[in-house]
DNA sequence: CGCGCGATAATGTATAGATATTATTTGGCT
DNA sequence: AGCCAAATAATATCTATACATTATCGCGCG
C-alpha cells in the first residue's frame, strides 16, 4: 500500500530545521533548561550555512519556545502560559458559520458632545462622537447589544457614513487604519437595556467585551458589546505552533 | 532644555527599516492596497543589502501588516482584528498585585474513573485522572472555584503530587511541558456548588474559563474555573506593535 | 581567597552574490 | 479574438564571509 499521507515537511530548509527542532523540544526529548547544539554544530549537522541555522533558531525564538543569549547559548524556554490568542469575534461569520442568517439592526443614531474618560490618574478628552446602538441578530433573534462610540475628531468620515444597513464595525475596518485594540471581557448581569434588546430576563447572565481602539495616542473607537451569554462564547488558542518568521 | 525622552529608533538596521515602513502605513501615508517599493527600491533607498530589507520586510509580513507576493509586490494588508493576546490570569499574581492576599483551598482530591470526552464526531478516551476542586481567595473571600482533571496517564507524576498548599496550575506548570492550550470563555449563572463556594447568590453571573492542555495529541489536564463576575475579568491586547522576528 | 580583566565562545547583524520560485505580462500563432 | 508559451519582475531562499556584541570562563595578581 502506498503511502498517500501528505509530505508535511517544510519544503525550504530553514523551515525543516525549525521543524525538527521543535518536534524534539515538543516531544519532550529536550526539556526545558536544557542546552541545545550551537548555530556552529547545527550548521555541520544540516550541512548548511550558519545563516540559515540563524534564521530558524530566530524563528523559535520569536514563537517563544527558546531562549537565546549571547555566549551562554541556546536554551529550551520554560513553557509560561502568560498569554494566547485570542480569537476575535466575527460576529456576521460567527453567525453564518452556524447556518444562522445574520441581521442588523441599529435603534439608535446621533451625535453625542464631547466627553471625558477617566484612564488611571488623567482625564482624557475625545471630542465629539457618533453614538450607534445597535443589535445583531441570529435568524431574527437577538444575541448582541452593541454601543459603539466614534470619534469624529480622529475619524471625520463617521460624521457622514451610513450605518443604516452596514454596521460600524466593519465599516470602520475597512476605513480606518489601526494600531492598537484593547478589550475587557467580563461577566454582567442584563441591565435595563440589554433585557428589552435580548429579549432575556433581568439579570440573566451575559459576556460583556469592551473594546477601545487606537491609531497611535488617538482613541478612534469604544464598541461596548454584550453577548447574549447562552448563545455566544470566546475561545483562545495557545501554542509555540503558528507559523511565525 | 535638553531631550530626556529615550531614543526609541531601533539600533539595527532591519528593524529601523520595519519600523520606518510601519509608521508610514500607520500614519495612513500607505493604506491598504497601497503597493509599496519593491526590495531593490527599498536596498537602494537605505544603502543596504537586499537581504536586511527582506528580513525587515518578511518581519512586517509575518504580523500581517503587509501581505508579499511573488512577481505582484508588496502591499498594505487590509487591517483584520481576528486574533488579539490574551493574557491568561496567574491568579496568585492577580489578586496580589491587587494588594490582597491570595489563600489557596483545596475542597475535593480525589481519583477518578476513565472517562471518555466527545470532541466533535469522535469520543477521545482519556483514562483515570486526579480531580482536584478548590477555592482561591483573595484576603480571605472566595474569587474563583476551579475544577480540575489532571490525567494520569499523560502524567504520571501528578498520582502523587501534594495539593494540599500548592495549586495544581502552577505545579503543572513546572512539571510537565505542553504544546497546545485552548481556552472557552463565557459567561454562565452560578451554579449550586458556585453558590455555595464563592458566596454569592444563585445565579449570578459568573465568568467561566475552561481550559484544556495538550502535549502533542495527548490530553494532559482540563480546568474549569469559575469567577466571580464582579470580582475578575479578563484583557486582551492586540496591535501589529509586538516585536516578532 | 576574591577580584578584575582579557580571552573566548556564542549569538546578532550585515553584505554581496547566486539560484529558485512564482505570478504576471507579453508576444506569437492559430 | 483567444490561447499557449516564453520573457520578466518580483519575492524566497541559500551561501560564505565579516564584523559586532555580550555573557561567561579562566587566569593572574593582590
Amino acid at each position: 500500500m502506498h503511502d498517500h499521507a501528505p509530505d508535511t515537511r517544510p519544503a525550504t530548509l530553514h523551515a525543516r530545521i525549525r521543524a525538527e527542532v521543535e518536534a524534539r523540544i515538543l516531544s519532550g526529548e529536550w526539556k526545558p533548561g536544557d542546552r541545545l547544539p550551537t548555530e556552529t554544530e547545527l550548521m555541520a549537522r544540516y550541512g548548511c550555512s550558519r545563516m540559515t541555522v540563524n534564521k530558524a533558531m530566530a524563528s523559535l525564538a520569536a514563537t517563544g519556545l527558546i531562549s537565546r543569549n549571547r555566549r551562554a547559548g541556546t536554551v529550551v524556554a520554560r513553557p509560561r502560559m502568560h498569554a494566547a490568542v485570542l480569537t476575535i469575534p466575527d460576529i456576521r461569520a460567527d453567525i453564518e458559520a452556524r447556518g444562522a442568517a445574520y441581521g442588523y439592526c441599529p435603534l439608535l443614531d446621533e451625535m453625542r458632545p464631547p466627553c471625558c474618560v477617566h484612564l488611571g490618574a488623567e482625564g482624557h478628552h475625545l471630542g465629539q462622537s457618533r453614538f450607534v446602538r445597535s443589535v445583531h441578530l441570529a435568524d431574527g433573534s437577538p444575541v448582541l447589544i452593541e454601543d459603539r462610540h466614534i470619534f469624529i475628531d480622529a475619524v471625520p468620515a463617521a460624521a457622514t457614513a451610513d450605518f443604516r444597513s452596514e454596521p460600524p464595525g466593519p465599516w470602520l475596518l475597512g476605513h480606518v487604519p489601526w494600531t492598537v485594540a484593547e478589550h475587557r471581557i467580563a461577566a454582567i448581569a442584563a441591565d435595563a437595556v440589554a433585557t428589552r434588546a435580548l429579549e432575556v430576563d433581568f439579570g440573566t447572565p451575559c459576556l460583556l467585551v469592551e473594546r477601545r481602539t487606537w491609531r497611535g495616542e488617538e482613541t478612534l473607537t469604544i464598541a461596548r458589546q454584550v453577548f447574549r451569554g447562552d448563545a455566544f462564547d470566546l475561545t483562545a488558542r495557545f501554542g509555540p505552533k503558528p507559523d511565525i518568521g
